[in-house]
DNA sequence: TTGTGTAATGTTATAATATAACATTAAAAT
DNA sequence: ATTTTAATGTTATATTATAACATTACACAA
């Protein structure tokens, strides 16, 4: 469920190509189609590795030909049902999971100042809010986690600058 | 922290006069203006007492006048400002705050069948979170917490149908 | 109370996000 | 090859939200 690497600037471009490798094996395997728009809109996503809103990657899309709204949202669509992307729904954009393979519960950590996202899954706490949900009644069948806050850098800099 | 009636269609003009009373006292402590439109709009959303739409809001504020939608829009972000209201990010959509007295993380639970909303204020969530966040070097100043499924009746008829 | 500044609202236009509906093309299945 | 289904193209429009500037109401001091 871990990162197998950190992507730093020098390697995003392993951490692209990988995610596309990781999207085409589980597409294959469960026998759905990452045709060539598919392919484009999750590079174009991975390109950004932060959110990333549908209109940003429309205009991306432009620049090869027309291309209209629908198609980059039914694009979008497919990649979330394969799970290969989330959207976050407290920013109207959409970013790349690492780790696709594994059904989950995404809790995402927003950056106030330089807009970068993590991701973490973290069992403890889907957990924690299915139980509390339970405890009222209410069956859980999926979680919007979304911290906003500032990354360690930003935050750093907050503290220095005020 | 706890409502301190269960709201049922008998008792809902009572629901929305507590809150709206809540609201006065509040604003009055607080040395902020409760205008008529707040308080109108405040009001509405009570009546539904459940999430509504912005224009939802202007819809039936235009039955008394003509209102254009930053009218709503900036009576809404008073009242979020003021712990008055939720917005819910999963539903573009707006739902009451039962004890804006506290400042507070909310979650929200929300019915995929019959759209009702409940709001729990359960701390350990909010702490869970918040370590996690920390854990990874994360600064979290605000959680977006609302969870789709089942309400119990809701759960139940599902069950009995499919 | 009469000005003076500030907060709130009105008004018009437009931005940003998303989907409906139907036509066409590509791919898969028979 | 034919039929069926999935995917994409195309046009139009729905839905949500804000920018910019004008006007009005209110607070508060002179
Ligand atoms: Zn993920
Ligand atoms: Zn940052
Ligand atoms: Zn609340
Ligand atoms: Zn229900």
């Amino acid at each position: 469920m871990q990162d197998p690497f950190v992507c730093t600037p020098v390697s995003h471009h392993q951490c692209i190509s990988n995610a596309l490798d990781q999207a085409e094996t589980l597409c294959r395997s469960r026998n759905v189609r990452l045709t060539p728009i598919r392919h484009r809109v999750l590079e174009l996503i991975w390109q950004q590795h932060r959110p990333v809103g549908a209109y940003d990657l429309l205009e991306q899309l432009q620049q090869q030909g027309r291309v209209a709204p629908p198609t980059v949202y039914r694009a979008l669509d497919f990649l979330q049902q394969q799970g290969l992307i989330h959207r976050l729904e407290s920013l109207n954009a959409f970013v790349g999971c690492a780790h696709p393979q594994y059904p989950h519960q995404g809790q995402f950590l927003i950056c106030k100042s330089c807009r970068s996202l993590v991701e973490i899954t973290d069992p403890e706490i889907s957990t924690v809010i299915n139980n509390r949900a339970e405890a009222v009644g209410f069956k859980p069948l999926n979680q919007t986690v979304e911290v906003s806050g500032f990354c360690d850098g930003c935050w750093q800099k907050e503290q220095i600058n005020g």
